[in-house]
DNA sequence: TCCATATTTCAATTATTATTGAAATATGGA
DNA sequence: TCCATATTTCAATAATAATTGAAATATGGA
């Protein structure tokens, strides 16, 4: 991920309406949320909501999947993932570095959650400098 | 931390100059980098570089220190941190989650960066939900 | 003291973003 | 078909943030 569409992330969590959407999502999991009940947790006026949930999907931080008259949002961890990745890269000339997808990737922990499968983790010490 | 304080750091990073400095800032390590460097690094008139890192420092994602005619620079880690274990928290219901402390919290690797400890880290399934 | 440089403050302008009511669109159910 | 509801689009306004030149301040060195 470059800085500008990093920036592009960064700004549209940077708002607390968009902010408490998105986490309202990542909390709930891959199911995600009605819109209309997103609307009535966080008490956004729907022309408001529809706003904020266009904008997070333009960015790519949410997707909306439609069922019928609804639309489910639901968060799109990777780009979460990919976020955080870019905050923490290189970090410190990279000494030393537990590696970002040690460190921060969600998707092992998902992937858990899908299979069942037991969560494992290597811790990879970074030798170059 | 609470919505509101993290969409105040998200927004300040939600800005290319200012998130091309902090990214600076983290890669460049705890010692930091003079501010007018910085603002050649990345080609910022001396007014806008004031103005971001007056800004970045005002919420809490960077810190000056005064050196005679210069100030030094340098990321505030540990806002990062709790920035990142905020947006990560309770992931997808907290099921099976890695903590937020084994996921993202580089405080550890700064603590073996500065004793030469060997790194390690335990992965904690939570048995909550 | 005087000068050069680092940084900030000020002030004016410009640009961008958020809010919200009203109207439009879409869909399922009666 | 008609209605109720979910969601978006439109349009106007309001609010906030970014940019930058010029001036001010601070500091070390000559």
């Amino acid at each position: 991920m470059e800085t500008l569409n990093a920036a592009e992330l960064l700004a549209a969590l940077g708002h607390e309406s968009r902010l408490s959407i998105f986490r309202l999502l990542v909390e709930a999991g891959p199911d995600g949320v009605i819109a209309s009940v997103i609307g009535e947790q966080l008490g956004l006026p729907s022309t408001t909501l529809s706003f904020h949930l266009a904008h997070l999907s333009r960015v790519g931080l949410i997707r909306g999947q439609k069922e019928g008259r609804f639309i489910r949002y639901s968060a799109e961890y990777p780009t979460m993932d990919e976020l955080i990745a870019f905050l923490t890269r290189n970090c410190c000339h990279g000494k030393a570095c537990l590696p970002k997808t040690a460190t921060c990737d969600t998707t092992a922990k998902r992937r858990e959650l899908a299979t069942g499968a037991a969560a494992t983790e290597k811790l990879i010490t970074n030798p170059a400098e």
